[in-house]
DNA sequence: GTTATGTCGATTTTT
DNA sequence: TCGACATAAC
């Protein structure tokens, strides 16, 4: 232990060994508090505190895995699995599932995500016959969010004529009634959505005393990160188990604090030490990542706001290059620049693509980028967007499995009961759901006694609501013995659903199969992996659970080089050397939505300091004097954030319109001939292949592969897709596993399947319709 | 009940 | 510009 508090400086030890009692570490950017936060950890543990005891809650999960992993190595890997370590969400989650009972919730309770919240809202809406125009299922879905988050309740909010008349100014009398039949039903689906989830944590340690000391004494230590997020919500769970031990120690940043429009309270990090007695204070203000020339340029940035605590960021490394600030003609250009100098500055600096971000204030302005990036050749991975899990195929193949742990899941069921289309339509569903709320049972309890109920719906329709029954019920014992896999592929084929995305041979079609093998793929990882995790049961519940708190950042396993693309709210906690901002326009960074109270405009500042501070080595600054929005191409002006930056820091490029008069240059500019390959690479291929290879959507898993790879299976809907010549001693290369070698091939027809050996990740067994593989040699 | 066509809104960020 | 949802036609 020693040896890793002797890595800390002065100010960072003082935190790390400070355990009992309330405290408050403010970090800068860049200046280790994740360090702090691990040692802290270990160091407790190796003070005898137990880690059954202790409760790190986290931004994002993959910060818990890595901060577990992390602490392991210090403290041994048996240990520190012992550590509550992860989201507020997914702590929480976990708890509830144990107590569920006491608030009248089955232990299988699904969690819905923003899509199900918003078609439940939508349906709600209807039913009442209220005007969609005016109640806008996502206006509605954000200020039931809101209520939630300050715990609102449905009574409450009766009891509230505030509230009541605040809905009824904005023209919507009826919101208290949508958010009480929404609440009903999503009680009567036995689901939660995300709010739920802290609010019902809420619920469950105020109403149940000795639940609250069960928790009290069992989380005797407790870290927050990224303190300056948390709500309303997660700041009242914080404060009521921290309450009997006091021992809480916080660790933010308020000037990274860029989730108010979600309901994060920033005022819960600037009055914590009103909250407790005796609050330690420290402060971390050395940056360890940036150069001073970003440091500064950052500090220059963040003055400009009123709201903050006193702290000054400085750093004792080099200069650095000038932040680069680069003007557009259009987004194209910007795209096509961004891409250039990547190339340039990887070609003369022997960097890996990785070393490169490109960061968006939203994920609409991916597309010019990825479109300049995919014409040089220049792999990239998009973080966030539309999530895998989103998809159409896969929450479709999701919702069929969620029917098996939960059949009240209303809108699980209502997603498949009818997909593939088996002859069930909107009309029937809509006499089930009147019926089923007449009976006060779940959809599902109506169509499996069907004959008993009193629904209008003829013979040849029960016939067919019955057989879905049956087949969801077939799935409910196949679970019994079959593991999440192997039950997978039974539901995707036996409901007809490989069918129906196989029938006819269109390249989303084809996608959408790829998208389903992938989640087989990650399913079959998760029972492998469950065999060697022991605190775990590998069930299809837990895997759901995982599935429904996963984001994007999570399944990254950073086992390809690219170029990463992501929103700046996702870059957060991150860095990377260097770092381009786009689209650094008014109404777009600052957003035109952020742009009419003081306070919002600086949540976008201080969202502007986070895209800078994640730059190591060197930033750029881009925008476009016009650029396509809604189709349309729209005239800008440049961000004020630019102007805000003190000049001494910058470096302003020529234009490049004033560049088009290089011919090299102007060629590209109408994107048919790359100038840096005829520098770079004379003669061969000079002119770029039209057409053809581009990807349409920018698929989550989807890097961007070099092209000499030749796929052997599964590559598209004309060739036999079990047909393999793959023999034994290829060396394949698998989309996430990475390179292998196969060690044998055994099966038939459709059960091919091949034993490789992967570099990273050991010998497994694959089955060649799913996996994805390209032979390398 | 299913399929084809039309309209509308989205682009602020996400657990 | 795109996709999701609603309406109309079969």
């Amino acid at each position: 232990m020693e040896k890793y508090l002797s890595q800390l400086n002065e100010a960072q030890l003082e935190p790390t060994i400070q355990i009992d009692g309330p405290m408050i570490v403010i970090a800068g950017a860049g200046s280790g508090k994740t360090r702090v936060l691990t040692y802290r950890i270990a160091y407790m543990m190796s003070k005898g505190i137990d880690a059954f005891n202790i409760l790190s809650l986290t931004f994002t999960n993959k910060a818990a895995r890595e901060m577990k992993e992390r602490i392991a190595t210090i403290v041994g890997a048996s240990e520190a699995k012992n550590l509550w370590m992860g989201t507020f969400h997914s702590v929480f989650a976990k708890i509830l599932r144990i107590e569920a009972d006491r608030l009248g919730y089955p232990s299988n309770f699904t969690i819905y995500d923003t899509q199900d919240s918003d078609r439940l809202i939508a349906s709600i809406i209807k039913e009442l016959n209220l005007d969609k125009d005016i109640y806008k299922y996502k206006q509605v879905r954000s200020r039931i969010s809101s209520y939630k988050n300050s715990l609102v309740t449905v009574r409450a909010y009766f009891q509230n004529p505030e509230l009541k008349e605040a809905d009824a100014m904005a023209r919507r009398p009826r919101m208290g009634d949508i958010y009480k039949e929404y609440v009903d039903r999503c009680f009567k689906a036995g689901a939660m959505d995300f709010d739920d989830l802290l609010l019902k944590t809420n619920e469950l340690l105020t109403r149940f005393p000795e639940v609250l000391a069960k928790y009290q004494n069992r989380f005797k230590y407790i870290l927050v990160d990224e303190y300056q997020d948390t709500n309303h919500s997660q700041y009242l769970i914080v404060r009521a188990l921290s309450d009997k031990f006091q021992n809480i120690c916080v660790v933010g940043d308020d000037a990274q604090s860029i989730y108010a429009f979600r309901g994060a309270n920033i005022n819960n990090i600037l009055n914590f030490q009103k909250d407790y007695d005796d609050v330690k204070v420290f402060r971390l203000e050395q940056n360890y990542r940036s150069t001073k020339n970003i440091v500064n340029a950052a500090n220059s940035i963040i003055d400009k706001n009123q709201t903050k605590l006193d702290k000054i960021v400085w750093t004792a490394n080099d200069e650095g290059a000038k932040i680069i600030v680069n003007r557009s003609l259009t987004d194209g250009d910007e795209g096509r620049y961004v891409a250039s100098t990547i190339f340039e500055n990887k070609m003369q600096n022997q960097l890996k693509n990785s070393d490169f971000a490109i960061l968006y204030r939203t994920n609409a302005q991916s597309r010019s980028i990825e479109d300049a990036l995919r014409k040089r050749d220049i792999p990239y991975r998009i973080y966030g967007g539309l999530s895998f899990y989103q998809r159409k195929e896969i929450k479709d193949v999701l919702s069929y499995l969620r029917l098996i742990i939960n059949p009240a899941d209303e809108e699980a069921l209502k997603r498949v009961i009818n997909f593939p289309p088996r002859g069930i339509g909107q009309t029937t569903v809509d006499k089930l759901i009147v019926s089923a709320n007449g009976y006060n049972r779940t959809i599902f309890e109506v169509m499996k006694n069907i004959d008993k109920a009193d629904v209008k719906i003829n013979s040849g329709t029960r016939t067919k609501l019955q057989d879905f029954v049956t087949l969801i019920e077939s799935f409910q014992v196949l679970n019994q013995t079959a593991d999440v896999f192997e039950l997978a592929e039974h539901v995707t084929r036996t409901s007809g659903l490989i069918k129906e995305f196989n029938k006819d041979g269109t390249p989303e079609g084809v996608t959408r199969m790829e998208n389903i093998e992938e989640l087989l793929n990650g399913m079959k990882d998760f029972v492998e992996g469950q065999k060697e995790i022991a605190d775990t049961t590998g069930s299809l519940a837990e895997f759901l659970e995982d599935v429904a708190l996963a984001t994007d950042l999570d399944a990254d396993k950073g086992d390809t080089d690219h170029v990463a693309l992501m929103t700046i709210h996702l870059a957060k906690g991150l860095e990377f050397p260097y770092v381009y901002i786009v689209g650094l326009e008014e109404d777009l960074f600052p957003s035109a939505m952020s742009m009419n109270t003081r306070s919002e405009l600086e949540e976008e500042r201080r969202l502007f300091y986070v895209a800078l501070t994640r730059a190591e080595k060197q930033a750029y600054l881009t925008y476009a004097l016009s650029r396509y929005r809604w189709g349309k191409l729209v005239d800008s002006d440049p961000s004020r954030f630019i102007e805000e930056i003190d000049e001494q820091y910058l470096e302003v490029m020529t234009p490049i319109e004033e560049r088009r008069f290089n011919p090299m240059l102007d060629a590209d500019i109408f994107g048919d001939v790359e100038p840096n390959k005829i520098r770079y690479k004379p003669a061969k291929q000079p002119v770029l292949k039209k057409g053809g290879t581009a990807k349409k959507s920018p698929e989550k898993f989807q890097v961007t592969t070099p092209k000499n790879l030749k796929p052997v299976a599964n590559t598209n809907g004309n060739t036999n897709l079990f047909d393999s010549k793959l023999v034994v001693g290829n060396i394949v290369k698998h989309i996430r596993f990475g390179t292998g070698e196969v060690l044998k091939i055994e099966g038939t027809g459709a059960d091919i399947k091949a034993e490789i050996n992967f570099q990273h990740g050991g010998v497994k067994k694959l089955l060649l319709r799913f996996a994805k593989l390209e032979v390398v040699g």
